[in-house]
RNA sequence: GGGCGGGUAGCUCAGCUGGUUAGAGCGGCGGUCUUACACACCGUAGGUCGCAGGUUCGAAUCCUGUCCUGCCCACCA
């Protein structure tokens, strides 16, 4: 039977979801062990587990560049170990996102004309769990498609029972353990989704605006005044002191007294605090507890009340005078200055850059609000992870003194990051006021007060009903995320995935997450099971786009990855810059305009991820434009073509024969295979993701496609079966291990290949060592190095590739067409380099388009020369071109080798370096000299021969 | 204010435990429809390694200072 055609290219279009659907069906991606316990795979089950949990991501979401980037990692490291044996398990799941997503169905319940406030809390809810249960699994299906291999059998969400479970015992075991308090403190307060949000939530940059100078009249005497300056004069309402410093000279006598507090007419005091700069402002500063975090503590230090004069919108209230009740805050400020200037009470106002704190989800100012919150007191907690990384407390701080303990960061820097953050750790605000999350599980008495803390409802509750209610807030959907390590495997209860798969052993993660979820994890980790969820932790770089501008939806510079496997309009390329309007709206639209002006075509999933892992490098970014993914289009296309040349060459082979045995550039190819193995070993090793991609790609495009591939073409394409079979039998294997290699990057084609390579070396029986032990390549093993590095055997292929490119370059140099065959004169310098020719003419000559090579003592007069090292080329010029051509190419020849020389030269006339460095230097710059100096005198006799022939 | 990353060919980056002539990909240029691949093949040009000092026989690599750039942290009223 003839074998089916070859594809020209790789379809896959066709290929991913037909691919997909075999690895899902043969369920290759599911642990050894079922969540019961039971095994599905009894010898993985015996090999150590290499367990990653993905970093949830929101439901809301849809799959960005950065995910991308992520996933492809940890899908790297999966497959690469289940390959390797190990029993490889990646846990997927998403994340309820409270904000974000009761923000989206708000939305929704807008765009219907409802307000949610008035359709209550649990139809909100029910809203919710509508949309999470119709759009949630969104993004779980875009991971598919990107090639993940999860264990799609162990997906979790963070709303499940068993994590809501999860989370109700972390919180009663740390409010038992006092690690849990309720306090009236200033929180930052977002307007918008009027909740609280953690410090973390908070994105604080520099930004214009004003510094008002306002004049608060002494009560002692009207006419004198004292100056504070604020950058938010609106909160003066609020005001309940004005505070100098202790030492501040200009301002001691007035210690004591009392200032009037402006429009409201009410006297103030006048106190001492440190907190007040004398050099910033006017020294004078005033003292608002309730809407300021420093003036809170000034407030406690000086038992002094807290006015707060704010609504919930960041309206001001009935605290302040009748005009301003009910205006927004900014507004109330004009009115305000406007209302001082009038009463000659502004001083003055002048610019000023100050950092405005604003919510990562609204982006709207932050409001500093004091309110009832619960926190974590994370302290402890810090302690205890700090000492489960080696660390030990002293006079000087934290102090590593067992470097190998705990989490292991890469790249290794974010560990000095950790220790800072973990060194400078502030109590957590776990309460949110809406209505989607974790219901934080403490009942308050409705007239004593009291708080009953309980995982479930309470028994005083059940009997008295009417007495008590439950807490109104949820919990901080990173409450919930810390615990993920433990509550997908089951936490609290004692699971058999807990005792197997936990802890995990890589984290991969994006850095600046590293404080939201990194740490906490390890709290929680430590808290409640008292081992760290996991042992490395990755932190990939940020994707920024081709100028270096870190992607986000805001900016409108982020590459969709859809963008990249379904392919875009011109239209749909320009979407998200048009739905953003970043300020370079107009640059940013022509250049899409000018770089794809009919669109994107889809380049699939297995170019995004090469190109991805191939731009890895340690820095702060990883910088991508569009063009790039054509790149990785091409490696793979390349990948394929060349596969394809050994595919279709075994399926055509008949069955039976013994193979010749292996050739010296066999070994040589099984030599640079091995090399690239430990490159490929090691980049795992190491998290250098950078490094295996940039191993890989040389040798499938130099190595295996331009020399081992051409060389082997006389012996596959000629008569000789034993020849044949065994250029088969090593181009065969060698493929199989390329692609065993490629397979965590690029999947889905080298799963493709494998489903053809593999049952033709089969029915051949080619294969150089094992035959492989499973049908889908997914489930196949991972090669290891066969032999010990041979750099002689490689020196020796090198004499032969050198000589092929002496004989391009003299064709290049003189446009010796390929189809003028040629016959070369050779002059072997090297022991090897007359076997190395010799022994594959064939080959040779096919390479360099040869008629012949004559081995010969020297060079006849009139020949071009091409020198090396280890032999020497002649070429009888004369017979193709201009001899003074071949003259001034001598000439440049020269003028390099002489420059080589008086280099090399230098060095030995230095009598330091002789005398100082080692002697192996020493003796390597002579050889060296030495070798130069007969290169260069030949060529100055061959060029003055030369140019005497031309001449006559 | 403190800390971190980056500044090497037109672009994106390797190299940086100091030691042959600083590399790769893309792009450029010239050539080739050579029977796997024009998403290819062959050849080629292009760099005072941000700047200034220092250590050394020898510095892209180590040290000091400095400039540019990106990021993180911190109580800038």
């Amino acid at each position: 039977m003839a074998p089916a055609p070859f594809p020209k290219r790789f379809d896959f279009r066709e290929a991913e979801p037909r691919i997909s659907q075999r690895w899902l069906d043969d369920r290759v991606f599911e642990a050894a062990r079922a969540p019961d316990g039971s095994v599905r795979d009894p010898v993985r089950a015996e090999a150590e587990p290499f367990v990653i949990l993905i970093p949830p991501p929101n439901i809301t979401g849809r799959l960005h560049m950065g995910h991308a980037l992520n996933d492809t990692v940890q899908d790297v490291l999966t497959r690469f170990f289940r390959m390797d044996g190990r029993d490889a398990l990646w846990v997927p799941g998403t994340d309820h996102a409270g904000i974000a997503t009761q923000t989206v169905v708000k939305k929704q319940l807008d765009a219907e004309g409802i307000d949610y406030r008035e359709l209550g809390r649990e139809k909100t809810i029910e809203r919710i769990w509508e949309w999470r249960n119709k759009y949630g699994d969104a993004i779980i299906e875009q991971l598919r498609k990107i090639g993940c291999s999860c264990d799609w059998s162990r997906t979790r969400f963070t709303m499940d029972d068993g994590l809501n479970r999860a989370v109700r015992r972390a919180f009663v075991s740390l409010y038992e353990r006092g690690l849990i308090y309720r306090g009236k403190r200033i929180v930052n307060w977002c307007p918008v989704d009027r909740t609280a949000l953690s410090d973390d939530e908070v994105e604080k940059e520099d930004e214009k605006g004003k510094m008002y100078h306002l004049r608060y009249p002494l009560e002692s005497d009207p006419n004198r005044h004292l100056v504070v300056a604020t950058t938010r004069p609106e909160t003066m309402f609020g005001d309940v002191a004005v505070a100098v410093h202790p030492d501040d000279d200009r301002y001691r006598d007035l210690v004591g007294k009392n200032a009037i507090l402006p429009l409201m007419n009410e006297p103030i005091p006048i106190i001492a605090d440190t907190h007040a700069d004398p050099e910033k402002g006017t020294g004078v500063v005033k003292i608002t507890p309730a809407h300021d975090p420093n003036d809170f503590e000034v407030g406690q230090r000086h038992d002094l009340p807290q006015v707060d004069v704010m609504n919930e919108d960041a309206t001001l209230n009935d605290r302040v005078p009748v005009a301003y009740r009910g205006l927004d805050r900014y507004v109330a400020r004009k009115k305000l200055l406007e209302q001082l200037e009038e009463e000659g009470l502004l001083e003055k106002v002048e610019d000023h850059i100050l950092a405005i704190g604003r919510s990562y989800r609204s982006k709207v100012p932050i409001e500093f609000r004091l309110s009832d919150q619960w926190f974590v007191k994370m302290e402890p907690l810090a302690r205890q992870a700090l000492e489960a990384n080696g660390y030990e407390e002293t006079e000087d701080g934290w102090v590593r003194k067992d470097p190998s303990a705990g989490v292991a960061f890469h790249p290794e820097r974010f560990e000095r990051v950790y220790l800072h953050w973990l060194a400078n750790i502030r109590d957590w605000c776990i309460s949110r006021q809406i209505w989607w999350g974790h219901r934080i599980p403490a009942w308050h008495h409705r007239e004593t007060g009291e708080i009953l803390v309980s995982e479930e409802v309470p028994d005083r509750v059940q009997q008295e009903p009417e007495a008590w209610s439950q807490d109104e807030d949820v919990l901080d959907t990173w409450f919930s995320s810390w615990l993920w390590p433990l509550s997908v495997f089951g936490w609290p209860e004692s699971t058999p995935d807990l005792e197997r798969y936990y802890p995990t052993s890589v984290l991969s993660t994006a850095k600046d997450i590293i404080f939201f979820w990194v740490a906490r994890m390890n709290f929680a980790g430590l808290a409640f099971s008292e081992r760290l969820p996991y042992r490395h932790v990755y932190l990939h770089s940020t994707i920024a786009d081709e100028r270096g501008v870190t992607m986000s939806k805001s900016k409108g510079n982020g590459i969709d990855p859809l963008t990249l496997i379904e392919g875009a309009t011109l239209d749909e390329l320009k979407r998200p810059v048009l739905e953003a309007r970043p300020s370079n709206m107009k640059e940013l639209l022509r250049r899409i305009e000018k770089n794809f002006p009919d669109g994107f075509e889809a380049v699939g999933a297995d170019a995004m991820r090469w190109t991805l892992v191939y731009s890895i490098t340690e820095g702060e970014h990883v910088r991508l434009a569009l063009s790039r993914f054509l790149e990785g289009r091409s490696f793979v296309t390349k990948l394929w073509n060349g596969a394809g040349r050994v595919i279709t060459a075994l399926e055509r082979e008949p069955a039976g024969g013994d193979p010749a045995p292996l050739t010296e550039e066999d070994r040589w190819l099984l030599a640079r295979l091995d090399s690239t193995i430990r490159d490929v070993r090691s980049g795992i090793d190491t998290f250098d993701f950078g490094r295996i991609a940039h191993a890989l790609y040389p040798f499938v495009w130099n190595d295996f496609c331009s020399w081992a591939l051409e060389l082997s073409k006389p012996r596959l394409d000629g008569d000789d079966d034993a020849a044949r079979r065994g250029a088969l039998r090593a181009l065969g294997s060698v493929l199989a291990d390329t692609l065993r290699l490629l397979h965590p990057v690029v999947p889905f084609v080298t799963e493709e290949l494998w489903s053809r390579l593999a049952p033709a070396m089969n029915r051949l029986g080619l294969w150089l060592d094992d035959v492989p032990q499973a049908d889908l390549l997914a489930a196949d093993r991972m090669p290891k190095p066969r032999t010990a590095p041979d750099p002689e055997l490689e020196a020796r292929f090198a004499i032969l590739q050198r000589f092929v490119s002496a004989i391009r370059q003299l064709r290049a140099q003189y446009r010796i067409k390929d189809s003028e065959r040629i016959t070369v004169h050779f002059k072997p310098l090297h022991p090897a380099a007359q076997p190395m020719v010799e022994g594959r003419q064939d080959a040779v000559k096919f390479l360099a388009k040869l008629e012949g090579v004559e081995v010969v003592e020297g060079r006849s007069a009139g020949m071009a020369v091409q020198y090396d090292r280890d032999f020497e080329l002649y070429l009888d010029l004369g017979r193709y071109i201009d001899l003074n051509d071949e003259v001034a190419r001598l000439d440049k020849d020269i003028a390099k080798t002489e420059k080589e020389m008086s280099a090399a030269a230098a060095k030995l006339d230095n009598p330091n370096f002789v005398n100082k460095a080692p002697p192996d230097k020493v003796q390597q710059a002579r050889d060296k000299l030495t070798e130069v100096e007969q290169r260069l005198k030949k060529l100055r006799e061959s060029r003055a021969e030369l140019a005497e022939a031309a001449g006559g």
